[in-house]
DNA sequence: GGATAAATGGTTTTT
DNA sequence: CCATTTATCC
């Protein structure tokens, strides 16, 4: 489904005269320094504007805008601006619209990629065979998709899984390769069949009149490299280019901008080299890298005032970038003086790690190291991957701190809201048979594969779509019984709905109730005895108050980016938790970087794929988690983490030998005061001033012996192996009659035992049969701590 | 077809 | 360890 805005008509361009505009004064231009002068007055031509972190940025961009507008030397319309987030569109034009008053209305053509190629490809669909009214996938849709050519295919979908392949298509998608296209070096992609599915799920997309996330570019980039003459027209519109995260573009956004770009060259990039953390989704640093080469003559302006951190924090991330081989280049500056070096600290584990930055997050409030007190919400906690945040979530939920996560499964992603859709979108186009098949059978109809199958072939045999399919299906008696009436009360429901739908009288929020109401699905939720249940249902009201802001179900439908953009602002103040990834482009007073072990940030996983490109990428990582803090920056790191359950020793980051030492302030780990709860919940100061000053503590040797304290202590021991101990007994030791624990179904007692399978009576949870090594005798259980 | 037990596998994420 | 998928039994 489409999840972005596409709400400015292709039309929308904004009368206004240029020469009325002509000669303005321009305040705007005050507040900037020279190079952000430069870059927002050189108009015309190539501009590359190499922004390091907290320079100003969008500041200058927006400006850039302003002026292209107050000069006269472009209307609104004739602007074409791209983004990569909503976010970042939706933040460029209310910047725009601050600078410039209120005289100027929305900038038809300010958007992500995607979205601008949305608008572009409902105007030119028939060019590459599609109709204007093509369905937008989502990874989901795509992957169901993929499963089905898969298993038509006659491939074991095991070894060969769905996902792989949306990969494998997705990275030929981004460096726009049709399957035609695909290099012979690829051919043996996904089992050698890669090329073959490529071209093979192209044409059911053809079919389906849809087009996933990686087409919306591709076939743009088609359409301009085929018909030359609706290229020219483009060049002509579009007489002003903006790009925001060039770094980011990957080679079909990098062609797109260039055939756009190829006539007037006007065409003006912000990015960071050094802030390129997708390589892994086909973003190309290349692209930045060969800029001049590209655009002969390009004006390269290098934004190094930084107005974000303390001078100790960007010298820190400077000296970890520094490591990188092929950069650019830049040289970050501030004139802001003193301020708290960046703090360096190790742990015994992760869950001391944890327990420290609560403590220190609590003492934040009262203003530490000299810094005035601070709110939850000036601080952040970011980590390199999302399972990081459990030991966090753990921690703070038992002493009560408010936190915030950011990322997860977005809204719209979520199991009900794309079951919801999935009718909404039959209701408007009972055409879509991705979304009647998604829903055919839930809630349970009793409508299974074979029935299903059915319903696929009556509607192949007629050429007609799925739910016309089972009509025919159903009127030639194809199917009996309780599937019968349901599939017929299903269709009868479609229909009726479709016919609400197109009816302009009718109340498309009612209409959304009542479809649920009607499909069984609210209901199929309120009988659902699981945990999730109750928030789904309240997930489906959410949705249908979303539904209030559009006019009709189909607007509603086009824009479910917006609901994606609901993060609730409450009062009160919390901590947030997030990726090094959701980070980029924000920041705050305070930031802690835990996890800085090697294996864990740099990830094994990238060096093990790309090698030194993939630790480079890493290091990047690293420089965009130091420069998000603006006055005090925490990296720290634990010598012993339980990874999937597993007690694993780790040496600290790579990154941190990488660190300038006179910009690092380490304290000594609670660890080596003794241990022990609350340690580090009253540290005194000085003392740790005194400690941090023997140098070698952060020094390798330093570290070492730490690690070597750490083994002898035998810190992870007790409970690793208690844990074994308990095993062992389990399998053994088990009668009739034996208390024994269950993770899932609690306590309970052995009524029979047959081989190595027991049968329990659980004191909640009846009686079951359970391999004997799931349960755990009662009495053990009882033992562990906590 | 559906509930439930067992096995599996496990970065980063936008559109 | 824990969430999700797969296999099995009813």
């Amino acid at each position: 489904m489409s999840t972005f805005d596409e709400s400015e008509a292709f039309e929308a361009a904004v009368p206004l005269s240029r020469r009325a505009m002509a000669g303005r004064p321009a305040p705007y231009l005050d507040g900037l320094n020279p190079a952000q002068r430069e870059a927002v007055e050189a108009l015309e031509g190539p501009v590359l504007m190499l922004a390091g972190a907290g320079t100003g940025k969008t500041k200058a961009l927006t400006t850039r805008i302003a002026h292209l507008l107050n000069t006269g030397a472009a209307r609104p319309n004739e602007i074409l601006s791209v983004t990569f987030t909503n976010k970042a569109a939706r933040e460029m034009k209310e910047r725009v619209a601050g600078l410039l008053g209120e005289s100027v209305e929305g900038m038809p053509w300010l958007g992500t990629f995607h979205a601008i190629c949305v608008k572009l490809l409902r105007r030119h669909a028939e060019l590459v065979d599609l109709k204007s009214n093509f369905t937008i996938l989502d990874t989901d849709d795509q992957i169901r998709l993929l499963k089905q050519l898969i298993i038509a295919a006659n491939i074991d979908e095991k070894r060969w899984p769905p996902r792989l392949l949306a990969n494998v298509i997705d990275n030929w998608k981004n460096r726009a390769w049709l399957p035609e296209n695909v290099p012979a070096a690829e051919a043996g992609a996904f089992d050698h069949k890669g090329v073959a599915l490529y071209a093979e799920y192209q044409q059911r997309l053809r079919t389906l009149n849809a087009v996933d996330f990686g087409d919306l570019l591709l076939h743009v980039v088609t359409i301009f490299q085929r018909n030359d003459d609706v290229l020219q027209q483009y060049r002509r519109w579009f007489r002003f280019i903006l790009v925001d995260e060039y770094q980011d573009t990957n080679v079909a956004q990098y062609l797109w901008l260039r055939l756009l770009a190829g006539g007037h060259q006007n065409i003006c990039c912000v990015g960071d080299d050094d802030q390129s953390i997708y390589g892994w989704r086909g973003a190309e640093v290349g692209n930045i890298l060969r800029f001049e080469k590209d655009f002969p003559g390009a004006k390269v302006i290098r934004l190094e005032q930084n107005y974000r951190s303390t001078a100790h924090i960007l010298a820190a991330a400077s000296g970890v970038i520094a490591s990188n081989k092929g950069r650019l280049g830049k040289t970050l500056w501030t004139e802001a003086e003193g301020g708290e070096k960046v703090r360096l600290i190790g742990h015994w584990d992760g869950e001391e790690e944890a327990r420290w930055i609560g403590e220190e997050l609590e003492a934040m409030g009262h203003g530490t190291r000299g810094l005035p007190p601070m709110s939850l919400n000036d601080c952040a906690i970011l980590v390199r991957a999302s399972h990081q945040m459990r030991a966090f979530e753990d921690r703070f939920l038992t002493i009560g701190l408010p936190y915030r996560v950011v990322g997860g499964p977005r809204f719209y992603e979520r199991l009900e809201i794309r079951d919801a859709m999935a009718y909404f979108r039959l209701a408007v186009s009972p055409d879509d048979d991705l979304a009647f098949e998604r829903i055919v059978n839930t809630p349970k109809r009793g409508l299974g594969d074979k029935a299903q199958q059915k319903i696929q072939v009556a509607a192949r045999a007629n050429g007609v779509n799925l739910v016309d399919g089972a009509r025919v299906l159903l009127a030639a008696k194809g199917l009996t019984g309780k599937g019968a009436t349901a599939l017929a009360q299903l269709v009868a429901g479609i229909d009726r709905w479709h016919v609400a739908a197109r009816n302009p009288e009718q109340s498309h929020i009612e209409l959304a109730e009542q479809i649920l109401e009607e499909s069984g699905y609210t209901e199929h939720w309120q009988n659902d005895k699981t945990p999730e249940a109750p928030g789904r249902l309240e997930n489906l009201k959410e949705l249908v108050k979303a539904l209030e802001n559009f006019d009709n179900l189909q607007g509603f439908l086009e824009h479910v980016a917006l609901i994606m953009d609901n993060e609730t602002e409450d009062a009160e103040a919390k901590v947030t938790l997030m990726t090094l990834h959701a980070a980029k482009g924000l920041e705050f007073p305070a930031v802690f970087l835990p996890g800085w072990e090697d294996g864990l940030f740099p990830s094994q996983r990238a060096m093990d794929e790309t090698g030194l490109k993939g630790l480079e990428e890493e290091r990047r990582l690293a420089y965009v988690g130091i420069t998000r803090a603006e006055a005090l920056c925490t990296i720290s790191f634990a010598a012993n983490r339980r990874i999937y359950g597993q007690w694993q020793s780790a040496l600290p980051s790579r990154f941190i030998d990488e660190l300038p030492e006179e910009h690092v302030d380490v304290l000594t780990p609670p660890g080596l005061y003794g241990g022990g709860y609350g340690a580090a919940a009253q540290p005194a100061r000085s003392d740790l001033h005194e400690k941090a000053s023997r140098a070698d503590v952060y020094n390798s040797p330093g570290w070492k012996r730490m690690q070597a304290r750490g083994e002898t202590r035998g810190i992870s021991q007790p409970r690793e192996s208690r844990n074994v101990v308990i095993d062992l007994e389990a399998v053994s030791s088990f009668g009739e009659g034996d208390r024994v624990f269950h993770k899932k179904f609690g306590y309970g007692a052995v009524v029979g035992v047959e081989g190595d399978k027991l049968e329990i009576a659980f004191d909640k949870a009846g009686v079951k049969k359970i391999v004997a090594h799931f349960v755990v005798p009662a009495a053990s259980a009882d033992d562990v701590p906590f």
